[in-house]
DNA sequence: TCCATTTAGTTGGAATTGCAACTAATTTAC
DNA sequence: GTAAATTAGTTGCAATTCCAACTAAATGGA
């Protein structure tokens, strides 16, 4: 097997253009690449709690806290005390996010059809459900490596 | 479509997961998440210049330059100044980075087969040319952009 | 009930990375 | 042949991210 196909490598490049365009792309509306997939989370379920933040997006707590103390900054959303349990709280989109929405949607959309320019409908299709497995396959692995370090 | 359908959330997920396994997997070689890209291409050709590193991992002059900062403290690399142009310099393996490369080798496969353990013969083998063909399809576009930026 | 454990969230530190500005050497153009 | 432009590489800065340590609140077992 030619010795650059392993899987990280593929990942790392297009990871890190995407990255890249959305800086870039984003940029106008003051978001940063890492504050993207919040908003994201939110358009789905306004109000949610941040821990299910946390687990929608698959990143660590920090990172989330961090992201949303910028999107706070910004007026993209607002922060809400949660009186059943006091130690958590909930998160709300601002108008100001629901006026980009379509505009972040096209940002994130138009990234998807530029690496899939020449994909056929099938293709296009597959592509996700193998990504999709790889990345449950992925976090099945790294759960039980978890588990196995707690014993 | 779900809006969890774009293909950065799947790209970043699997390479922040990626990311996680090989700083786990790399600590005892004193080699972090970033350095590997480094030693893999020169374990294809040693000895070739800084700038072909560059090329060959799509990364950035800056971030390779700090790779490369880092392997040579640990002792994986040497670099020699190159007689032909001075600015340059070409870059080469040493005898403890011959040691590990079936280490290295061995943990970078293992990410592919566990992300694609319930893959069929078919499916591994597509799943390459896919995200290939997608990151060829990403670096012309950035190109592009970049090319018409200069104007 | 009370103490131990767990959970939600914050903060500091370090690694990875891209960008921009810089130096020094080389190449190109006139 | 010299000045301008390009190229190889370094460095500082900021963004993203994970981890670990921490606080405060909630839960659970004796």
């Amino acid at each position: 097997m030619d010795s650059e196909q392993y899987m990280g490598r593929w990942i790392s490049i297009l990871y890190r253009y995407n990255q890249m365009y959305l800086s870039r792309e984003l940029e106008p509306l003051n978001i940063g690449a890492g504050q993207h997939p919040i908003l994201k989370v939110l358009f789905n379920r306004d109000g949610i709690h941040q821990e299910d933040i946390v687990h929608s997006t698959c990143m660590d707590k920090g990172t989330v806290a961090k992201s949303i103390k910028r999107l706070l900054e910004q007026g993209y959303i607002v922060k809400k005390g949660c009186p059943e349990d006091r130690r958590a709280c909930r998160i709300f989109l601002t108008s100001k996010a629901h006026e980009i929405k379509s505009d972040l949607d096209t940002v994130l959309s138009r990234w998807t059809d530029i690496v899939t320019a020449d994909f056929s409908k099938e293709e296009k299709v597959l592509v996700f459900s193998l990504l999709q497995r790889m990345a449950y396959n992925a976090e099945q692995y790294l759960l039980e490596k978890k588990v196995e370090d707690r014993k």
